[in-house]
RNA sequence: GUGGCUAUAGCUCAGUUGGUUAGAGCGCCAGAUUGUGGUUCUGGAUGUCGCCGGUUCAAAUCCGGUUAGCCACCCCA
């Protein structure tokens, strides 16, 4: 046959198959139930936007890896390269109708023409969720317990969220007449753990324009070391008189002796003055999470408070904070950390087509278990039983149910458990149910 | 977007200085076992060597282009 068309999946897009697509499903199942038990309401905003609602609103870089075309009916038109910007647009929008403060989730995909490597794709899956409308450090306070919530649920132990505070960074900053400059000191900051300090020194003064004097200092301060509140406590002293660094300060003060008496484990928190985030509107407190056993692959859960997120939307001022689970990347380190369970079906149980005639029994027992709350798969052929015990094996069931015409004489159902090895037990309809719960525990 | 590395069976890979019909392991299918999986044994199928073009008597092997993956820069989830 000529003119076959090659099945292919474009640059930094794929497919997912159904044992990870479970996984990342789960994940995401996990995430709403988070969110929503701290009253976060989910919504949804188109994947497609006018090009001039996104253009600008994040950084140049997002402005080059924009999917931007002319849509049919000529407008200029791009796809959301995050859910932060379409917020924004949303807060501006609808704020009146929904009254603040608003809490929200949003779970969905996002596109950057970038180029993929290991981990990062072209399009790639956000789980957002940010209270928006009150300058308030307990929503501060409230977005870190629900990334640590999040992340144990998820079901790791050993991570670390990092937090910071702009102000406190504006304010060291001020004090070394660098304020101009933020942006590109911030980013070289934020480059530390990476390329070392004299990378960051080198950079600082090359390229953002400090004097060296100035680069050293600043990264000495940073560099403080000592427990959280022996960090805060030096830097009270050092901003005596400096309004943004002593609020900064102060805010961060409450956040870590609120999350101790909320009972987040000591150690889960640290206060690490370097990460200053690229993203230019960022504006308060800032939060990073790493996997203590995959932390070269960067913060898997990310986010800030923004003074002003709808400023370009609206008048309003619309202050909020809040944060983003990378999925896809949070996904990648699981695999590598053997977290993401190996089947490929949802199905528990496989009821086995053994008498053809005897489907319409197969199928009032399936619906009976489903019923029952398990998760059942009749085999779709009256094929050999080894073939079809087979499949159960590959996919994942964790029983299987089989009956011959001895069976069906007798009155009864076997189960055998897949899991092990041994004999599989006979019981009638009535103990079924119990049984299985049993087994499958 | 820039630079580097890579591309051989469904998967992981081997293929010696270019030389006849391109291999292994795993997986897959069938049988040993016509009522019982994961172990074992036996047999079997599968490739325009990523794609296009060039050099050559001869290309999986060399050259150019292209597409994709990986890595670095940049940025970020």
């Amino acid at each position: 046959m000529a003119g076959l068309i090659e099945p292919r999946t474009l640059k930094g897009f794929r497919d997912y198959l159904p044992a990870p697509m479970m996984a990342r499903e789960r994940l995401i199942e996990t995430a709403k139930s988070v969110y929503r038990s701290y009253g976060f309401s989910p919504i949804d905003t188109p994947a497609l936007e006018y090009a001039e609602i996104l253009v600008g609103k994040g950084s140049d870089e997002t402005d080059k890896q924009l999917f931007r075309f002319t849509d049919n009916g000529g407008r200029d038109v791009a796809l959301r390269f995050d859910l932060t910007v379409p917020l924004a647009r949303f807060s501006a929008q609808h704020h009146h109708e929904l009254g603040l403060p608003l809490k929200r989730y949003h779970i969905g995909s996002v596109w950057r023409g970038e180029t993929p490597q290991a981990g990062r794709y072209r399009e790639f899956m956000q789980c957002d969720f940010d209270t928006i409308g009150t300058e308030s450090n307990a929503s501060d306070i409230e977005t870190l317990l629900v990334i640590h919530d999040l992340m144990s649920k998820i079901g790791f132990e050993r991570f670390t969220i990092r937090v910071n505070n702009r102000l406190v960074l504006n304010g060291l900053l001020e004090q070394q007449g660098l304020t101009e400059k933020s942006v590109g000191v911030l980013r070289a900051i934020d480059k530390l753990a990476k390329i070392g300090r004299g990378g960051v020194i080198e950079e600082m003064t090359s390229k953002v324009g400090t004097t060296q004097q100035q680069a050293e200092r600043v990264l000495d301060l940073v560099g403080l070391t000592g427990t959280p509140s022996e960090i805060l406590n030096q830097l009270e002293t050092m901003f005596v008189g400096n309004e943004v660094g002593s609020t900064g300060t102060a805010r961060l003060k409450e956040l870590f002796e609120a999350c101790a008496k909320a009972g987040i484990p000591s150690g889960r928190i640290e206060l690490d003055l370097t990460i200053a985030r690229g993203l230019d509107y960022y504006t308060g407190t800032i939060y990073e999470t790493f996997l203590a056993d995959k932390r070269e692959i960067g913060s898997v859960c990310s986010g800030g408070r923004y003074d002003n997120l709808a400023g370009l939307f609206t008048k309003d001022r619309l202050p909020g904070v809040g944060a983003s689970l990378g999925l896809d990347r949070l996904l990648a380190a699981m695999e590598l950390l053997g977290m993401v369970e190996t089947a490929s079906t949802p199905a528990e149980i496989l009821i086995t087509q053994f008498d053809a005639p005897r489907l319409g029994d197969y199928l009032r027992l399936s619906r009976l278990l489903r019923e029952a709350g398990f998760r059942v798969e009749v085999y779709p052929e009256a094929t050999k039983l080894g073939k079809q015990l087979k499949y159960a094996d590959k996919k994942g069931h964790k029983l299987a149910i089989i009956a011959g015409e001895n069976e069906f004489n007798a009155g009864v159902w076997q189960i055998k458990n897949l899991r092990v090895q041994g004999q599989p037990l006979t019981m009638s309809e009535a103990h079924l149910v119990a049984e299985l719960r049993k087994l499958l525990g």
